[in-house]
DNA sequence: ACCCAGGGTCATA
DNA sequence: TATGACCATGGG
């Protein structure tokens, strides 16, 4: 089969199912975890999370109030916590002080990424996150994961810029959010089963669980 | 005892 | 433009 981003998004489905993503309760709950994802491993920052939300401060209001003292134990577990407590802080003042869900929904696509982009804290990935998954935006998530397999793939070189990459991709699937975020959470899954970091299966310490990995790239 | 994760910012050259 | 340091916990 052509290698292509349509037939990679077809076997990931087949080999993992839907994944649901993202798993948060609601927008603003996803908006905060994905900052909380920042380099680092799912179970830490949803411990994280856990704690907001046992204390209340899963919504735009308390958290706003919290002192940056208290939040950055809430969130120890997530690791490089004070940075995140200052990004979180940043993001809720923005998004408070920008109308909430209902102002910034109704914005074109353009125009609230590069609101995002200007919270501090805020890059490309967790714009793109954001964007597909809490205002439901046809809009392809670029991560080092995708990066990788589609190297692998041979549906890039692996060191395009962000949005070349991104643009490649959103050029070759439907613009759907719903399968543009299934492409980027079946890339995650995948990758978190595989052979990272590096680039080649060889040398993969976590073979034992590549059984897709080889199956998919060696149709490559 | 290492390695790295669903990044981003800042300081250098 | 393009690297490198830094943040920092928890699991493999």
């Amino acid at each position: 089969m052509k290698a292509t981003y349509r037939a990679l998004f077809r076997q990931l489905l087949d080999a993992y199912g839907p994944q649901h993503w993202w798993p948060a309760d609601d927008a603003f709950e996803m908006m905060i975890g994905a900052i909380l994802i920042q380099h680092t491993a799912w179970p830490n920052a949803s411990r994280a999370i856990d704690n907001l939300r046992d204390a209340g401060l899963l919504a735009p209001e308390p958290l706003a109030g919290t002192k940056l003292e208290r939040l950055t134990g809430l969130i120890r577990a997530a690791g490089v916590y004070r940075v995140k407590a200052r990004r979180i802080h940043a993001f809720v003042h923005w998004y408070r002080s920008r109308g909430e869900y209902p102002a910034l929904g109704a914005l074109p696509t353009p125009k609230l990424r590069r609101a995002l982009l200007s919270v501090h804290g805020i890059g490309p990935e967790t714009a793109d996150d954001i964007l597909v998954y809490a205002f439901n935006r046809p809009v392809f998530v670029v991560d080092a994961y995708a990066r990788r397999l589609f190297a692998r793939y041979g549906l890039a070189r692996g060191d395009e810029r962000y949005h070349q990459l991104k643009a490649m991709v959103e050029a070759g699937l439907p613009g759907d959010a719903a399968i543009l975020g299934e492409f980027h959470a079946l890339i995650v899954e995948h990758g978190k089963r595989s052979c990272r970091p590096k680039p080649l299966c060889e040398s993969c310490h976590l073979r034992k669980h590549c059984a897709s990995a080889r199956q998919l790239t060696a149709e490559a």
